[in-house]
DNA sequence: CTGAAAGCGCTTACAG
DNA sequence: CTGAAAGCGCTTACAG
């Protein structure tokens, strides 16, 4: 079906020299003459030739490819992060195998599994939630594929991790409202059983207590991460008697909800209710007023990642130190001083 | 590295028969025998075998692997293409590889040449705007590797097209307009090098003109699909001292910049000014008020492109017909009739 | 520094 | 209906 592309033999004959010495070239050795290598190179460019990832993955049990694993996050999240995860991949000569799960799915494990047997990927990045779940990266651990997991908080049996300070970053979003006078503070969560969220409610939380100005839990609402959910918790909060001056929530998407509940019920943004997400996304800055959040390097930590990915892949090492990523808070125009 | 797999070897083994007869039972031949069968099925399961796709690949001279071409789209709209391209994908045994490109990068060509000889794909689904370039079909036309095209309109050399029917969308906005009662009414384009773009400008302009209110250039902005573009014109076409009192964006992000700069602005959506835009991207309902705007049914588009691209692949077919898509017109708040 | 040969884990005419 | 053997396009000890 496809059409003869040259191979490896070709080139060989073309420059006059057995196989193994083209191989030698393709894999840098350094034990081939610069007159031969030339000639080879020659041959190569020549002939158009493109070694067969395939057949250099079954000799030498790798397979040059490598996975992501994704779970149902929000598009905008996982295009960006692919992105950077693709760049690093094609500099190192890696090509990319998208592997979406469901994270509610009670034969992921399985899926998982089959899905590293028929492909050898040689190493996988595995993005949030699905990086929270522990017997992902003890699944991979036994199949001895490297993995590098991304997510708020250290989950054990990654060889490499990138863990963001979400914490860190949740409490900063506390201490905002706080010194902007607020006293009536609300947050919206994200479904506490992952980690991203847990970590942005306890964060946020721990620092609003140490000002003095505990989150009491008529103020606090979970939601799903989803837009829905989002505006229920916010027709809740805003409907409230004595209804919070300041609303955390757990995402930008669901700070969207806020702002456009905020809006139908005619309370000024941020005049009358100051509003910060988490994300910074690339709807922070498009909705009205322009979202307070936390900003996600997505791209740096995806480029990080597939760093420590390959190098695994490599066999240079079997685990990497963890690496901590500090997040900063981005202010712009959906938070103010409290009106006296 | 990677452990020990089962290979069809242990399989034979255990199932007292040769190589070649698991292999019959693997490719779903029907000239083995159901006994045979049965047992054969049972030391797969026993040894959890999975066959391993390269050296499947390399035998079979085919990868299992399909191709997505991405140019630089927004991350929300190819990140839920991919998702319905995956889905397809691991129902007919196929792995997805991603496949970024810059559709301004003038070695696009051979880029795209190396990934295919490199990866051996057996088909490949091109997205827009990468799709749009003529020699990326020739192309891979030469190399022989199927592909199926998603545009906006019938692109020369696909073997097969998804194509959106963009243009009628966009009179269906027009006459919208015009059926609200809108006589000034603007449109902030996208990049018309685009056909993406100069297809929804040209659908838009002529039902303008076949309703008798043509679109004046003083009306018309050309943006980039960016945030950013769509704030400038929209900046610059709400003070106009005769000023639209409707505007139809390229795309949704773009109006979402519109209804932006109308807010900052103090012209009220959709009492003073309506606006619609093109996408029906989750930020669609998000924006306050929610935006009227073309839905593209981007999941079913994309498993329809993928089934097409297995198609080929299988090689039970050389083109297919062309599949045309109809785009709806989603009503919400951000159109109105014109105040008297 | 270079080469002939075996082998990676499958599929596929060719026999039987 | 089933099997022994060659071959897909590479890499890798092993010699030289």
């Amino acid at each position: 079906m496809l059409p003869h592309y040259a191979t490896i033999t070709d080139v060989a004959r073309n420059a006059g020299v057995s196989v193994r010495t083209v191989s030698r070239v393709l894999n840098k050795s350094p034990k081939v003459s610069d007159a031969t290598r030339r000639t080879i190179e020659c041959a190569i460019a020549d002939l158009g030739f493109q070694p067969n990832l395939r057949a250099r993955g079954l000799a030498a049990r790798r397979s040059f490819l490598l996975g992501v694993v994704q779970g149902d996050q929000n598009a905008h999240v996982v295009g960006v992060l692919q992105h950077g995860i693709v760049e690093v991949c094609s500099e190192a000569g890696y090509e990319l195998l998208v592997h979406p799960v469901s994270v509610h799915d009670p034969r992921l494990a399985d899926n998982l599994k089959n899905f590293v047997r028929r492909t050898h990927v040689d190493a996988l990045v595995v993005l949030p939630p699905a990086s929270e779940i522990e017997a992902v990266p003890r699944l991979l651990a036994r199949l001895r594929v490297p993995s590098v997991g991304i997510a708020a908080i250290r989950v054990p049996a990654y060889p490499a991790m990138l863990v963001t300070a979400e914490r860190d970053a949740a409490s900063m979003v506390a201490d905002h409202f706080v010194s902007l006078g607020h006293r009536r503070i609300a947050m919206v969560t994200g479904p506490l059983k992952f980690h991203s969220a847990s970590e942005r409610e306890q964060g946020f939380r721990i620092a609003l207590e140490r000002a003095g100005n505990p989150l009491p839990p008529c103020y606090t609402r979970e939601g799903d991460y989803s837009f829905q959910s989002g505006l229920a918790a916010a027709v809740d909060l805003l409907s409230l008697p004595n209804r919070p001056t300041a609303i955390f929530a757990g995402n930008d998407i669901m700070a969207g909800a806020v702002l456009k509940v905020a809006r139908d019920l005619k309370i000024d943004v941020p005049e009358k209710l100051s509003v910060a997400g988490f994300d910074d996304s690339d709807i922070a800055s498009m909705l009205s007023p322009a979202l307070t959040t936390i900003r996600r390097p997505l791209i740096e930590i995806a480029r990080e990642a597939t760093r420590r990915a390959i190098t695994l892949a490599d066999g240079d090492e079997h685990s990497l130190p963890d690496h901590h990523i500090t997040l900063n808070l981005i202010v712009r125009q959906s938070t103010a001083l409290l009106a006296a």
